[in-house]
DNA sequence: TTTTGTTCCGGTAACGCTGCCGGTAACGCT
DNA sequence: AGCGTTACCGGCAGCGTTACCGGAACAAAA
């Protein structure tokens, strides 16, 4: 066979309508039997497929799903299998776009799929992003919008995410609880939601155990190991140091990890450090570095089933927003009072 | 406004014909200036953009490249990154899936996208995959297919990859100029071609010094952190264990590391290990692990050029195979030289 | 016999778009 | 005046599918 068989050719070969193999297709009721059981044998022996483009275009559905993450790192590869599996179970197909952290990338990654390809999105805004139109205009045009892991206020859609604000309280409490006196934060960039939410859990959690903040010991870096790294070395440099850095990303931790072994500082003795993503290379580094481990592929899974909702409820679900609890991993990055009993024994 | 407009509501508003406005748009010759502004104008009023759907169904075309891959790791996310960037540059967009090294999905996925939402497909295959009747159904439908990474001889496609032979002769070659007697292999799952080809590299590095292959030091074990580590574990537990170890991927070698140092031993001194794929990870371990870098953003990029010639291309391209050099990098688990001169100073 | 109801099927229009053909008006040339 | 040429535009069909309507054939009820 050349050119893919349509209902027309089955129609033709059957001398039927085109109308009663649409029918017999769907399973429709008034259809005879026999007349069913030929069609069904025709159209397997001709191998055919419906085609999906005449499908989408005249019920005004594609059934796909467009994804746009800022990347495709480890957290955000595992939320997108979540993602594809509860789709793919629901008859959907994800089409993902990376935008690489880039505000102009989004936008066109947007449009691109918004021609008509897709019955909506799902979205992990980008770092950049400051300007939210273009997610908007996906409102304008009714389409369904679940937004996950990073989300934001300017943008009005249902969405799941962690509790950012807890994972940094846990890891500074733990770093407080480890006896560290000098806690600085690596925090990301400043308009970005998860950034900020991790500071908050610092800043509640400093603010819980009477620890003044010293905002020389916040830093808003870029979303990256080498920017980390620098940060690091400044934060060495200072004249009171710190004893022990959050990073709100394992990548940054690596980042300060190269500073500070490079620096000849220990683990967790002379200075602790606490990551955040649980990503496995934290647990193959020496020392292991603490982390705090989000659900990510059950996230990815919430925010499928979400969008699910979200296109067969017509209420308004914008106001959802489920919120996932994340876990600190304690590894040797930050146990310090192992040490401290050791000594004091 | 509600629904999109389309060329329907322009020439409405016009009073002019379907026709016209379709041609206004693609700034096609025969249209007066005037009208042709005048539809500009109000195309751009009303926010128009042209169905895809409708134009794909018409023009049995979607400028969408269907990408296939067994999961998204660190090599396969960046390979990716680069068909992005080239099929993005040249107007098409494309749809990646993640099979999860899984036989079924990847079927699932194939006929998913069969269903004219693609124009042709770049596809690695799957380790589980033994048989390609779905890829070669592709072809049956004269789509345009290109493969990459994991390419192998049942599957007749242009294609792109990396030297793997040459690759695992580095490693191995390296390892016995280092001084390493009795060099073992944890090669990947048996039919998956990059496996054998850097297990012939192997194979070839020995052969050329001269050194005797031991069927015992050759594993084939799942591409996989866990089953590495196990594997690595029933190595060292031989009467006359290896000295070097030569994994074909870097997670196996992360397994290797954590079974050669729960034993005790050390890198590079007991024991060598040298992985592929030069993942962060391997410059992040103490030691950092040797690794055979692959060029895997360049190789995507490749790979969506060769596509693209491939639809513009009347003629045959299947014998097109291109290869690119790998390149090792060296780290501490491999350099027991440094050791060696420091004692014999 | 006529009426009423089933059961099954075909024809038509439509989704949004383009390719093709043909047609009109205006102009210039013989 | 008659002709061809040019510039511009509209109509129609069709891509593959489904929704809707109407109708034939036959059986059952009146």
């Amino acid at each position: 066979m050349n050119k893919p068989a349509t209902i027309k050719d089955i129609a033709r070969q059957l001398n039927i309508s085109i109308s009663t193999v649409s029918r017999a297709m769907r399973n429709a009721p008034d259809v005879n039997a026999d007349t069913k059981r030929a069609v069904m044998a025709l159209s397997e022996e001709l191998n055919y497929q419906p085609n999906k483009l005449a499908l989408s275009l005249r019920q005004k559905q594609t059934h796909n799903i467009g994804v746009i993450v800022p990347n495709l790192d480890y957290v955000l590869a595992t939320m997108v299998k979540g993602i594809d599996e509860v789709a793919l179970e629901a008859g959907y197909t994800v089409m993902v776009c990376q935008s690489n952290e880039s505000f102009g990338r989004e936008i066109v990654n947007t449009r691109r799929l918004l021609d008509s390809l897709v019955d909506g999105f799902i979205i992990s805004v980008s770092s950049e992003t400051k300007v939210f139109d273009h997610f908007k205009k996906i409102q304008e045009y009714q389409m369904p919008m679940v937004v996950f892991d990073r989300v934001t206020p300017f943008l009005k859609a249902p969405g799941v995410r962690i509790d950012n604000e807890d994972g940094g309280f846990q890891a500074t409490e733990h770093l407080v609880e480890q006896g560290y006196k000098r806690i600085a934060i690596l925090a990301g960039p400043k308009n970005l939601g998860i950034s900020n939410q991790r500071l908050d859990g610092y800043l509640k959690a400093l603010k819980k155990y009477k620890i003044k903040t010293d905002p020389d010991l916040i830093i808003n870096c870029d979303f990256n190991q080498h920017y980390a790294y620098l940060a690091t070395q400044e934060l060495l440099q200072m004249k009171k140091r710190p004893d022990a850095i959050f990073t709100i990303s394992d990548r940054m931790a690596i980042g300060a990890m190269l500073a500070i072994k490079e620096k000849g500082l220990r683990m967790p003795q002379d200075i602790g450090l606490v990551g955040f993503n649980n990503e496995p290379v934290t647990s193959l580094v020496t020392p292991g570095i603490s982390s705090v481990d989000q659900p990510a592929f059950e996230l990815g899974k919430i925010a499928a089933k979400l969008f699910i909702e979200t296109m067969h409820n017509e209420n308004d679900m914008s106001d959802i927003e489920e919120v996932l609890k994340p876990k600190l991993i304690i590894r040797e990055s930050s146990q310090r009072m192992l040490f401290k009993n050791g000594r004091s024994k």
